[in-house]
DNA sequence: TGCCGCCGACTGTGATCACAGTTCATAGTC
DNA sequence: GACTATGAACTGTGATCACAGTCGGCGGCA
């Protein structure tokens, strides 16, 4: 139902097109989208379901503007909720999730720190390694509730990225990639768990630092 | 968007109106609910977003059954995300928050136990008093996810009230309740973490010990 | 009697129109 | 020149119609 339209919104949302507090319309997403509308409304009322976008009757839609307190709290739980999922997929990875896992992280190491780094490709691939991370717990439900929470994330994450690209030759990530595909291997729950938060606390304490988050 | 009909079907669902596995129709909704079948779709999009309801085109939307492996990753989930949310709540709690759960419990302890048990109104007392104690915890984000998750339950623990209303005089209910208002006030978040989680585990257990969900 | 095929009813989906409420720029007033 | 009133453009929302695909029951055939 509107899936395309939905993959569409939602990329736009993860790949930093469109800015916090930017308005949307139905008309022109559907005009942008060669679509009637019908399709866009069923995509952006999925999405405004948990707050990707928020949409108010007889008022254009729009992207949310994140606090700082909102972007704390979303900090907050990812850390717990993608660092249970890491935990989990310690006991549960399977040999060919390791493979699949390890390919991707030398792949993300090698766009970071060669000689032509491909923001939006370095963006694309922390996000698939995260995810075949999550993928290995055999939780999909908990793999949902992490895809949603990074949707609400992803506008303010984009937007740090673009503005500092310098950040992603000598990002910490690597370090707790690493940390984290270490963990997978030794079947360390407390070990994955805490590579994954330490990734996630880092690149939130990194973009609060910036100041540029409302305070209110 | 759909508001109205999104609280009326999502009644329907937490209620028990509905069971799993049965199949639903927009415009059978829509003439139930007495409007077109447009803010029906609207809802059921949205409850199809996180698997509240299933939809596939041109089939009938169908409320998912909820299979024994499901319902363990939903009540491992409901344990670490509540959980979660009772711990902080222990941090964060005023004394109006201790107050107003105080009152809650005390209410759900005496309709469960009372001469004329009434199960409708114990399982919204049951949900109040869970919710309560979350949004102590001031993490609208986390509370937002728990409520997705209350509605994915909600069919198959309704069913399983109904099947066996005796369980509710001496349901084990009333000791962790007791436990997590105790901790709340003591400020200690394990022990409320651990009230909650044992709350959830225990109805599970007893849930999935009856072996009336599909093992597959 | 048992099985297969077909046709009608029913399904969600997309498009289009009408409508009430908001927003914003322009013109009028002091 | 600053401020307010006003109306046109634009917003999401609901209703309705058309359509392609699925499902189920009835009839025919072996």
């Amino acid at each position: 139902m509107g899936q395309a339209a939905y993959v569409q919104i939602a990329g736009l949302l993860t790949s930093g097109h469109v800015a916090p507090g930017e308005r949307l319309s139905l008309r022109d997403l559907a005009e942008r989208l060669g679509t009637s509308t019908m399709p866009i409304r069923a995509a952006v009322g999925r999405l405004a379901e948990y707050g990707a976008l928020e949409v108010s009757p007889n008022r254009a839609v729009r992207v949310p503007v994140m606090s700082a307190a909102r972007f704390a709290e979303l900090a907050d739980l990812r850390q717990e909720m993608e660092g249970l999922a890491a935990e989990r997929a310690a006991k549960a990875a399977t040999a060919d999730d390791i493979a699949v896992i390890t390919r991707i992280e030398a792949e993300f190491a090698s766009v970071a720190t060669g000689a032509s780094p491909d923001a939006a490709r370095a963006v694309a691939l922390n996000r698939d390694l995260h995810f075949a991370i999550y993928a290995a717990a055999r939780m999909p439900l908990l793999e949902g509730a992490i895809e949603r929470l990074w949707l609400l994330a992803g506008p303010v994450l984009n937007l740090d990225m673009r503005a500092d690209p310098r950040r992603l030759a000598n990002t910490p990530a690597r370090r707790f990639h690493a940390a984290a595909l270490a963990a997978l291997r030794a079947r360390d729950g407390a070990a994955a768990r805490a590579a994954i938060a330490g990734d996630i606390a880092e690149a939130a304490a990194f973009i609060l630092a910036r100041r540029v988050l409302k305070e209110k």
